[in-house]
DNA sequence: ATGAATGCCTA
DNA sequence: GTAGGCATTCATT
């Protein structure tokens, strides 16, 4: 008989999350005035709370107003001193939260002289003590000291319902020291929330590096002769204060308050109350979850587990390459997660390897001969993973040809639901298995080691489930064969490849930008009469309009004064100096920090910059590129092009560029079988000017520049469903103009306007909208009654489709460019995709003829009525391109 | 330190 | 007015 799993008690830290919700939402409140955004940051939280955690008791510790602390402050008078009193209507939220809790049969634990902190650590103490897991919620770092094998701290992250763990292996991870340090870490470097002192003059620098090195604070005073004069005696003449702060700091886990089951049943909620509530609230949105996440909760205790949880019994830590003798890795998917450490977190460690789900093999790469690594790994069957490009990526830098992808967890999991928030392999089998064992994602070796067995066992079982899911879609099944999948190593050897940065001619540049910058900036400063902040948007707006007194008609405010944007400053332009001197200063400093300055300091020892292509992140399929971002390097002025050229071919190689021309509108034509739109593209005319040539009715070679433009604006605000009045604002109309444009406009493109009507129906009707391949994203806000985000759903639903089809398509293009490349030209390599063009890189002899291929792949890339066009150029640097 | 707000770079 | 990433300032912890 398996052993009974524990119970499980969360215990919120009520106030903390309390304040969050109040501080996130500081204007929220009922149509009556009631203010409510406190109870509805706890109420989000505690729904997270049952649909994360499933607890089966549930306790909430508050701190007593005033007399909470008495006891610390006999020991320090000073505690806690300097904290601002909490606003009015903060205090009117109390009663609120009190019927919240009633409802949900959640009791509230409170007591003189203790505060939350303590109450938390007494209750965990006894709930260990009674064999139950406690779960600890809070935004309170301070709470990790309690955590130990029966105690775990969930903290609560951006938003208001993010709850994540927080592991004894992420603390350490991020301090480089352990969780029971933490106390004495405190006692080093106080607490400046809590006016804690601390050691004058230690920092928390100091105080980790002393923690590293001597372990505990009564350590580093044993050994206070080792250390720097300068530090022994801030350390010596701090000491009281150390050791008080560390007392202070300690959470008391002797209050006298005691643990009652009955009372905590998690499972006591009035559900009928708790809707009344949220309704009287005006919390719609948590109100549409209640059904759903109280009836999981029920669901779930009468579901059987669903992960297989025979855990294998060999798995083989393989550090010899002995080891690796008469093994084979035979059959027809091998499941394979991989572990990489470093600074940069790029160095390959562990390869986890497991063909049958039986035996599993944790190679410890330091270990291993190269030789006997590739001989092992050469021939291995198709691959099956969570997130595959890393372990790709460490295949191929072995020197493998990695072998094709069978199924990506992550990336199903986000074509199955692209809204989806669950990343990694925890989260996602939390969300999907119902799996309630560790974090997965962890700091030690040794700990990620015991876990192999757990992790090729949810991917695997993620696996079934998401092929069953996969399959309940016409679309999906093709479209992870035939795109999601094989693009995945193409990006694994773009990320490898990188691109060369001539770091030199960047620090030249930057040096020639610091002269202009300030020379601009004394100008402005010489305007204004005054030096300040140009950065600090608030600043600016004393400047501009307080001092200098410039027009403020027509000019946009934000949440904290007038806006300062350049579409504002623009309206300014001409009213005085300062304006083109604010415009200069802002591009340059925006290139100099953002670009010149930052990527030099991301090249590898080849001068190379590798950045990451992330497949899970846009909505519509797109890519995007992160740490570097290098799909938004400046183009459109002369000091932003000059960055580009910074990007260069390696030695005896040019770049080429390969771009598709009017991508989108082309696909918006297909999509909407406009027939007049897809001739006029397949006859190459110039599509702007013919546009305008219609709408105007005058022959195109009577179309002025400026009739063009407004004919381009439009083409453009078509595919983001702009309205008569963005369209007024982006070409200077007025609206009447405007709205007589878009008529004559609505007129000639008809199927168009159908077809986005067509688009909206569908989306309102299935809640979905969908690319030509059948790439899918929900789209709940379309049924909003907020008309805001309403509409931002149906211009997000008109666009996807033609953005995500242009995804698709550049997906399956650079399938079939790198298939050519391999095969006909394997010295030459896709370096980067910025969303319609590929940069290649390869020998200067051959560009010519690849860069002709390239076009021909990609215009023939999939049989459609619209001709497609693609521009090719090549040259030593892309700002050439 | 962290997150929101602001602003700006790309397709 | 679609889709992203990221730097800076500033308030809050």
């Amino acid at each position: 008989m398996p052993e009974a799993k524990p119970k499980k008690l969360a215990i919120i830290d009520g106030k903390s999350v309390f304040y969050r919700g109040y501080y996130a939402m500081p204007n929220l409140a009922t149509d009556d005035g009631v203010p409510t955004g406190g109870v509805f940051g706890f109420a989000t939280m505690a729904l997270e709370v049952i649909r994360r955690l499933k607890p089966d008791y549930v306790a909430v510790a508050w701190d007593k107003p005033k007399t909470n602390i008495r006891k610390r402050l006999e020991l320090y008078p000073e505690y806690k001193a300097g904290r601002k009193p909490a606003p009015a209507d903060f205090h009117d939220q109390i009663p609120i939260l009190h019927q919240l809790l009633a409802a949900f049969g959640w009791p509230l634990y409170e007591l003189d002289d203790y505060e939350a902190d303590d109450i938390m650590g007494t209750l965990a103490i006894q709930a260990t003590a009674m064999g139950i897991e406690t779960m600890l919620v809070t935004s309170d770092l301070d709470m990790l000291q309690l955590i130990d094998s029966h105690v775990h701290v969930y903290a609560l992250k951006t938003g208001l319902s993010h709850i994540e763990l927080y592991s004894p292996a992420s603390f350490e991870a991020k301090y480089g020291i352990n969780v029971h340090q933490f106390l004495d870490l405190k006692a080093l470097k106080g607490d400046s929330s809590d006016n804690l002192p601390g050691v004058p003059g230690i920092g928390e620098k100091t105080a980790i590096n002393l923690l590293k090195q001597y372990n505990t604070l009564d350590n580093i005073y044993k050994n206070l002769e080792l250390l720097p004069e300068s530090i022994k005696h801030k350390l010596i003449a701090g000491k009281d204060k150390a050791y008080l702060s560390k007392k202070l700091a300690s959470i008391w886990t002797d209050a006298p308050i005691k643990l009652k089951l009955d009372e905590t049943d998690g499972s006591r909620a009035d559900v009928g109350e708790l809707a009344r509530l949220l309704q009287k609230l005006q919390f719609r949105s948590l109100l549409r979850q209640l059904p759903e996440v109280l009836s999981a909760k029920m669901a779930d205790s009468q579901i059987e587990y669903s992960i297989n949880h025979k855990i294998p019994g060999n798995c083989i830590l393989i550090d010899n390459d002995r080891q690796l003798n008469g093994l084979e890795l035979a059959g027809g998917e091998v499941v394979i997660a991989s572990r990489t450490a470093g600074e940069d977190g790029k160095q390959p460690k562990y390869l986890v390897l497991s063909t049958d789900n039986k035996s599993i093999y944790v190679l410890n790469l330091g270990k291993l001969s190269r030789v006997a690594l590739t001989s092992f790994l050469s021939g291995l069957p198709p691959l099956v993973g969570h997130n595959l490009k890393s372990s790709i990526k460490l295949l191929i830098s072995l020197g493998l040809n990695p072998p094709p992808v069978a199924h990506d967890t992550l990336i199903a999991g986000f074509v199955l639901n692209s809204l989806r928030r669950e990343q990694t392999l925890t989260e996602m089998a939390q969300a999907d298995l119902n799996y309630q064992g560790k974090q997965l994602e962890v700091a030690g070796d040794d700990e990620f080691v015991s876990l192999c067995p757990i992790i090729i066992n949810l991917i695997t079982s993620l696996k079934q489930k998401q092929i069953k899911q996969l399959a309940e879609v016409k679309a999906f099944p093709r479209l992870v064969r035939t795109i999601e999948w094989p693009i995945i190593p193409i990006l694994a050897r773009m990320e490898l490849a990188g691109i060369e940065l001539d770091t030199e001619y960047l620090n030249r540049f930057s040096a020639e930008i610091d002269d202009l910058l300030s020379d601009v900036e004394q100008e402005i400063y010489g305007y204004a009469d005054q030096e300040f902040n140009i950065g600090s948007p608030s600043q600016l707006a004393n400047i501009l309009f307080d001092k200098l007194k410039l027009d403020i008609t027509g000019i946009k405010r934000g949440k904290s004064g007038f806006s300062t944007a350049a579409s504002e400053l623009d309206k300014l332009r001409g009213l005085h100096p300062i304006i083109d001197a604010i415009s200069r200063y802002r591009e340059i400093a925006k290139l100099k920090n953002t670009y010149v300055d930052t990527l030099p300091k991301q090249v590898d020892e080849h001068n190379r910059l590798h950045t990451t292509f992330n497949l899970t992140i846009a909505q519509t399929g797109r890519l995007s590129s992160t740490d570097p971002n290098l799909q938004n390097i400046p183009i459109r002025t002369d000091l932003g092009r000059r960055i580009r050229t910074a990007f260069i071919a390696g030695k005896g190689k040019r770049l080429i560029s390969a771009d598709y021309s009017q991508f989108e509108l082309r696909l918006a034509a297909v999509l909407a079988k406009d027939r007049g739109l897809i001739d006029m593209f397949n006859r190459g005319a110039d599509i702007h000017l013919a546009t305008a040539a219609e709408v105007y009715g005058r022959k195109p070679e009577d179309v002025t520049k400026q009739m063009r433009s407004t004919a381009k604006t439009i083409n453009f605000g078509i595919l983001y469903g702009m309205s008569p009045h963005g369209l007024s604002i982006a070409t200077g109309m007025t609206r009447e103009q405007a709205a007589a444009f878009i008529d004559k406009y609505k007129a000639l493109r008809q199927p168009l306007f159908d077809y986005m009507d067509r688009v909206l129906k569908r989306a309102r009707e299935q809640g979905y909208v969908e690319t030509l391949f059948g790439r899918r994203r929900p789209m709940p806000d379309i049924h909003s009654r907020n008309f805001a985000i309403r509409s931002a759903a149906e211009r997000a639903a008109i666009n996807m489709p033609i953005q995500g089809t242009e995804a698709d398509l550049m997906k399956l293009a650079m399938i079939k460019c790198e298939q050519m490349l391999v095969a006909q030209h394997n010295d030459c390599r896709q370096l980067l995709q910025i969303h319609d063009s590929i940069l290649v890189e390869c020998p200067t002899e051959v560009a010519e003829m690849v860069a002709k291929k390239l076009q021909t792949i990609m215009q023939d890339v999939y049989e459609l009525p619209v001709r497609l066009d693609v521009d090719i150029a090549i040259g030593d640097n892309w700002g050439q391109l």
